[in-house]
DNA sequence: TGTATTCCTTAAACTGGTTCAAGTAGTTCC
DNA sequence: GGAACTACTTGAACCAGTTTAAGGAATACA
C-alpha cells in the first residue's frame, strides 16, 4: 500500500512510532478509481474518511434543476469526502467522484473512532487538520462576500495552481459560483491584457 | 467568574475531573464588554481565543472601499475571534465586537498550548469543535452557491432564530451576501404573503 | 470515416441584486 | 425641545452575472 501523502500530512503536524503506524496503515483500505468514477454517491450514508494518495476528487452538491455546485477539490494528500454524513450518520447530500484516475486510502467510521480512542495522539492530528481547514473554509466565504468572479477567479489560479490540469472548466466555474459561460468571458478579457 | 456555557459546551462532548476542570478556569481571562466595544482590531495579532458567555459578538472583514462582511456572528457557548490569527500568529484582518453588552471567556494562545499539551483530552474536545464548525461553514458555502438571497434569509431566519434580537438588519443583509436595501426588499415582499 | 458526446466559446436578451439619492423614524445627548 | 446620529425603507437607474441558443473543437467509439 502507498500512504506516501498521508503519512506526509501526519508527520507534519505529529510523530508516530512504528506500533502506532503500523496500527495506521493496517486499518487503512486501498482503493483505486478510474476517472468519473463515484465513491460517495447521493443519498448514502457516507461511511469512510477518504485521504487522497494520487489524482483528483471533487466533492459537488446538485441541486433540483440539476445543477452541480462544487464543494470541494482534492488532490495528493487532502482529506475528503462529506463530512457531515460521515460524522452523523446522515443521507448524504453530495456525490464524490474522480476527476482523473485516482488512488485513495480510506478510513471507515468504527475503525476512526478506535484509532482516535486507542491512540489520542490522532486527536490531536485530525484537531490540526480541521482547524486548518476551517480557516481555508473561512477565507473562501470572505472571498465570495467581498469579491466580484473575476477577483476570485484569479485568485484561485494563484491558490490553486496546479489543480487547472485535473479540473475541466465548467467545475472551476461551479466552484466560484459563477456560469461556465461567464468564466468563459473573464477569460477573454484577461488573455487581452 | 461564570464559565456556564462553556462548562455546558465542554460536558458535552468529553468529561472532566475536579483537577482538569480547576486548569481549566485557572486559565481563563473573563471580560465584560459594552456594546459597540471592540476585543480584537484589523492589523493585531489575536492573542486570545474567545468563549462567549453572554451576550452576542461579530467578527467581519472591512474591504477596501469600507464594505463591511460578516464572517460570523457568536452568542452563549460559541467559539470566536479569528482563527487565523490566533493560530499563525498573522496579522487579523477582522475586526471583532460586541453587538451588546456581553460576557467572554479568553484563553491566551500560550495557555491553550500548554492546556492542550497538559492534557489531551482537550485534544478531543477542540478536534469536535472544529469539526462541526467546519461543516457549518462548508453548509454555508453550498448555500451561497445554491440558493437565491430570499432563501438564504429564510434559512437564516429559521436556523438562528435567536440572533434577531441582537443583529441589526444591515449586518443580517452583509452575513447573507447582500445589501440592507435588496434585504428590505425582500423583507417586504415576504411581508406581503 | 462518420457520428455522438462533451467541453468551451460567442452573442443577444434578460434579471437578480446594486447603486444612488431621498425620505422616515427612533435614539442619544446637550 | 432640537440637533445629530444611525437604522431602515423606497424607487429609479444601472450593472454583474444568467439564460438561451447556436456553433466550433477535441475525444471516443462503431
Amino acid at each position: 500500500m502507498d500512504a506516501f501523502h498521508l503519512l506526509k500530512s501526519i508527520s507534519k503536524h505529529i510523530t508516530l512510532d512504528a506500533e502506532e503506524e503500523k496500527y495506521l496503515i493496517s486499518i487503512l483500505l486501498p482503493m483505486k478509481l478510474q476517472q468519473n468514477e463515484f465513491i460517495e454517491e447521493t443519498g448514502e450514508v457516507t461511511r469512510y474518511f477518504i485521504n487522497v494518495n494520487e489524482g483528483c476528487l471533487m466533492t459537488y452538491y446538485t441541486d433540483s434543476e440539476a445543477n452541480d455546485h462544487v464543494l470541494q477539490f482534492a488532490t495528493a494528500g487532502w482529506w475528503t469526502g462529506d463530512l457531515n454524513s460521515f460524522t452523523n450518520s446522515a443521507p448524504s447530500i453530495y456525490s464524490t467522484k474522480a476527476l482523473s484516475d485516482s488512488k485513495v486510502l480510506l478510513i471507515p467510521k468504527i475503525q476512526m473512532d478506535e484509532l482516535l480512542n486507542r491512540y489520542p495522539k490522532f486527536e490531536r492530528y485530525f484537531r490540526i487538520i480541521f482547524q486548518n481547514s476551517l480557516i481555508t473554509h473561512q477565507q473562501r466565504i470572505l472571498l465570495n462576500l467581498s469579491m466580484s468572479a473575476e477577483e476570485r477567479y484569479q485568485y484561485f489560479l494563484q491558490k490553486y495552481p496546479t489543480l487547472e490540469q485535473f479540473v475541466p472548466q465548467k467545475h472551476i466555474a461551479s466552484y466560484l459560483g459563477i456560469t461556465p459561460e461567464f468564466l468563459s468571458k473573464i477569460r477573454r478579457k484577461l488573455m487581452g491584457k
